[in-house]
DNA sequence: TGACTTAGTTCAAGGGTTGCACCAAACTGG
DNA sequence: CCAGTTTGGTGCAACCCTTGAACTAAGTCA
């Protein structure tokens, strides 16, 4: 029912074949190396679809099998020794790159999940607008660098900082970037190969995405992800899936209007949650000037070493993370996310802010309370999230595997 | 992924008819009566494949045709004439009840969504807690109505005011209803015919789905249901599917602290939305005494008629309303649904809410404002939706028909 | 009446899984 | 050392579902 669904939606023997091999996957990284026996057993299948399925897995360079004769260690087993089969991802890989101002980032991740190509460069392309044929041209030098590794791409998909239309293919607006209403999976199909599937999204969820999937919270289903840099943004992962909202608005959790404050926001609003705990409201909180132009992740570091020394900063960024509490409180109870990962520069002040929001966490969520974790993975969130955007498709057998 | 997978992880050629036969009854149902000729070119199936799934619903009685020879109406057609097949539900019925702890309902929806059965008893069963044994037996009374009436059930859920597992089978806690760790899918299950699906859900979750299935947002894919009675609860419907979150808490949007008010609130907290907007505080607000024991909506009916020719009565409602709206806008800038429901008590006094809400929201929502509707479902909102949630089931291809 | 057009059915072919028979490769016990 | 047992993995006929093309059905138009 969703509008951005991938696949046509009637159904055919393949799709059945698809759904089971993602089944497979998804069990061969759940519970690590299994025999063929061992995954019939864990998945239902019978042993003989579990060896069709695995051989062709073991043709894409997906799994591969220990050699045989190697003694196991542990107790004496009776029977035929099994011969485990493991996922060996490097060979499929997805591809997801951030495009943002002055900065592009790409991560490529393989099936297992490891990080097989991580690349960002700055500087603004283009003027007003970003230029779109150079994000196409580091699409193809990403692309390029992946096949001289041997690698293949599972598809792509690209995290912009605006609002993407429910196709997950045009760019509805991106004021930063100067897009409205630009095709922009359809710019960049020409630079990877016929038929890979090409995705945008919002940068904010492809963050959550990535805690989700590879992130500080890894395995988890349901994350409410709140990041801080000048605005506030964030994005809610349930059930393992981005909650976009009708118009893709959800996570503009920055505008929401929590106290009774009426201190003005650079949106034109009054009260909003980010002019509390955004950038310039941390700044003034702990009495330091604001430098535009600064990078918001530097900015935070410099603070974080004057409250080292400084009760006064220290007492800033307490009361910042009373309200920075307040905010994860109301959408704790109104989502019972069970985790809450911190980014941007609230993750480098974490140290500052966390205890508060544990505290005011475990007083103020219904549910009984919700772990608070901050993020690792810095400025390539959004490509990480973006890459794993690719394998959930893969693993939630919405999109197939490449033929052999 | 979600643990509330009702089937099997494996895939097979049935599960493609399934969710064939789904396919052609979205189509049936979204773009009203149809050929063959026309469901084959707009599902994508071949005309052979509509053929036989037709075939297959048409003795199920799920569908009829209508007799040939009718001349339709119109400018004059070339060819063959079509025989448009209707969607003719009513010999499959889903059923929803609401156990509650002095009142049960039941409702029954077919497949073209009327009802087809309601039916409520009021009184309490068992002391303490709910007798298990007399919801049985109401779940029996409810079947065999329906079959002498000549309804096949399609599936069965239930509605409870309460905490329920992830399985979607049992009651981790409902105090009202004295349960707590209650398998009660399992206690019913006795009640309908073997292999007929029995699902447990959260009351207000399944009032959310029903003003998304058949109430005042009909066909919405994403809706925030915010319901007003002694608490305030809500559901979040995402893409279609009500929002469940890790530990089932999500909804309970009545403990989220807004503003900077210290009132304290029965869950003994401070400072919860419901101490501002829930029945007591409404009570307080426009000078009147609360009754325990009175139903919640005939209370609000009361208020209605004083408001109608009391001004301060008015005043009290309107400061009311601004704070119903706060919240709101808080949770529509979060979650971007497009359309609120507001159903309860604040449906009843809807008139004298509504302007300041919607004023507020056009204001306060970053996305652009949100649509506001009234339930019109009143008591029968959870039922209906538990009905629903079995349809939901069956259109969205999670539960497959019967065989005939 | 006959050509044309559109609706619906029939049927062989193809892809996928199942369940069972069968082969393979170890350990156990005498 | 060799048969017996146990467990892992493959091969194959049967079954289910969709596809696509050929074919039948039932009207309009000239």
């Amino acid at each position: 029912m969703s509008a951005a669904d991938l696949t046509p939606a009637t159904r055919t023997s393949e799709d059945v074949r698809v759904a089971n091999t993602a089944l497979v996957l998804r069990t061969l990284r759940a519970d690590g190396p299994s025999s063929r026996a061992v995954l019939a057993a864990s998945t239902g299948l019978t042993k003989g679809t579990v060896g069709t399925i695995v051989g062709r897995l073991s043709d894409l360079g997906a799994v591969h099998e220990d050699a045989p004769g190697v003694a196991q260690p542990g107790p004496a087993t009776r029977g035929r020794p099994s011969r485990p089969v493991t996922l060996e991802g490097s060979p499929l890989v997805g591809l997801g790159i951030e495009v943002n101002v002055d900065y592009r980032a790409a991560v490529a991740l393989d099936l297992a999940g490891a990080t097989q190509l991580f690349t960002e460069e700055r500087g603004a392309v283009g003027g007003d607008r970003v230029d779109v044929t150079e994000v196409d041209a580091f699409v193809r030098r990403c692309r390029r660098r992946l096949e001289a590794d041997g690698h293949r791409l599972l598809g792509l998909c690209l995290a912009v900082p605006g609002l993407v239309e429910r196709d997950r293919r045009v760019v509805r607006s991106a004021p930063n970037l100067g897009w409205h209403d630009l095709d922009l999976a359809a710019a960049v199909t020409g630079g990877v190969p016929a038929g890979t599937p090409v995705r945008v999204d919002n940068d904010a969820n492809c963050a959550a995405r990535a805690e989700a999937w590879v992130g500080v919270a890894s395995g988890a289903e349901h994350v409410l992800y709140v990041t801080g840099t000048v605005g506030v943004g964030g994005g809610v992962v349930s059930d393992g899936d981005v909650v976009h909202g009708l118009r893709g608005f959800a996570g503009e959790i920055g505008h929401m209007r929590l106290g009774d404050s009426d201190e003005r926001c650079g949106c034109g609003r009054r009260g909003c949650w980010e002019s509390q705990v955004g950038l310039l409201a941390m700044l003034r909180r702990v009495g330091m000037p604001h430098e535009p132009d600064v990078d918001p992740l530097l900015v935070a570091e410099q603070v974080a070493r004057r409250a080292a020394v400084d009760a006064d900063v220290r007492a800033g960024l307490a009361l910042l993370a009373d309200d920075l509490a307040r905010g994860c409180a109301v959408l704790a109870n109104a989502l019972d996310p069970g985790t809450i990962v911190l980014g941007g520069y609230f993750a480098t002040l974490a140290p500052w802010l966390l205890p508060t929001v544990r505290d005011r966490l475990a007083r103020d969520v219904f549910a009984g309370g919700c772990a608070v974790r901050t993020s690792t993975l810095g400025l390539r969130a959004a490509a990480t999230g973006a890459a794993a955007h690719v394998l959930s498709d893969v693993f939630d057998a919405r999109v197939p595997l490449p033929a052999p």
